[in-house]
DNA sequence: GCGACCATGTAATCTGTTACATGATTAC
DNA sequence: GTAATCATGTAACAGATTACATGGTCGC
């Protein structure tokens, strides 16, 4: 899964720019099991567009000339296609989270700490839920995109219930 | 939360070899928010020596005398409180997934190879149920492992609970 | 006019992954 | 004896992150 077959696989859904695609990590479909930043991006789909995978076109006319949209070409949409149906096991699911590593060493940090990153991450969690509520309220959601959505929604939901419900306790019998 | 910060956090529990920091990621507490391989713990290891933050004790006499045993020095537990201390905002929590990206492209693969990677990916899901369990059994675990262990093992009872959940109906309605 | 957001890109650096290389011990 | 696990390490490479650099458009 790297910049380039998760630059693919937005583009899948759609002709789109850099920026567009950066936006699918960041408060888009993609954005809860991956993500890239435009130092990634722009590189990838320099290479894809090399090789023939991706093409360009410019922007429409008007306005926004600079913007540059890239579609899949039959070669990519092969490409993924081949990559998809690849029937090497898949590697873990990796999570990390400097969040956790702090509330790990919950002892060594003073109450009104451990509250406050409690509290900021709580919010953090709920933004994270009005994302992925938007995605599962539109229309051109495919069975296989709502499948996952839902199963982050319910992660952040239990993340966020977890921190609700238990936070208290950590609080109360600190050592 | 580089590989150095992140052996310093394990070092914190006790002393350890580079391969027990290994487990520890790998099926041990810190497994579900953090991780790092030989190629990273032991070049880590070698810098915070030098820079003074752990110390190498040889093995103990008897056998296995090629490990070598790391402990935090009085500098290394200043470092760590103080990284912990540091005010700075948390980044988000990053989840990747292989598993999640292929899933969410069902509508171009046949039914037996979802079914296939549903089924894979629950029985991956029920092995880190049994090693966060392990995690929660164990005495030595302190209010803040024990609030991160029991985070992670509501995860992955949701994510579990999700496939088993949800399988049906994607595998029902492909299109 | 100003701030927020749109939009593209490069370069340096950092760091992690992968593959390699080696060898001891333990349980079957 | 042989396979699994313990145990340490290096080197090359790939890749991502970060900071930088620039400029247009939209709404207030």
């Amino acid at each position: 899964m790297d910049a380039k077959t998760l630059c693919l696989g937005v583009l899948l859904k759609g002709p789109a720019t850099g920026y567009d695609i950066r936006k699918a990590f960041e408060s888009g479909p993609f954005g809860h099991f991956c993500g890239a930043g435009f130092g990634s991006i722009y590189p990838a789909l320099h290479k894809l567009e090399k090789e023939g995978l991706i093409e360009a076109r410019a922007g429409d006319g008007s306005k926004r000339a600079t913007r540059k949209f890239f579609a899949l070409t039959r070669k990519g949409e092969t490409a993924l296609r081949r990559e998809l149906a690849n029937p090497a096991p898949l590697g873990p699911d990796l999570m990390r989270s400097e969040f956790m590593f702090r509330l790990f060493f919950a002892h060594l940090m003073p109450h009104e700490r451990i509250a406050a990153l409690i509290a900021e991450r709580k919010a953090l969690y709920k933004k994270k839920l009005v994302i992925v509520e938007g995605v599962l309220s539109r229309k051109d959601c495919r069975p296989g995109e709502r499948f996952i959505a839902e199963m982050g929604r319910d992660l952040v939901l239990t993340a966020l219930n977890h921190l609700e419900k238990n936070a208290p306790g950590l609080l109360g019998e600190k050592d």
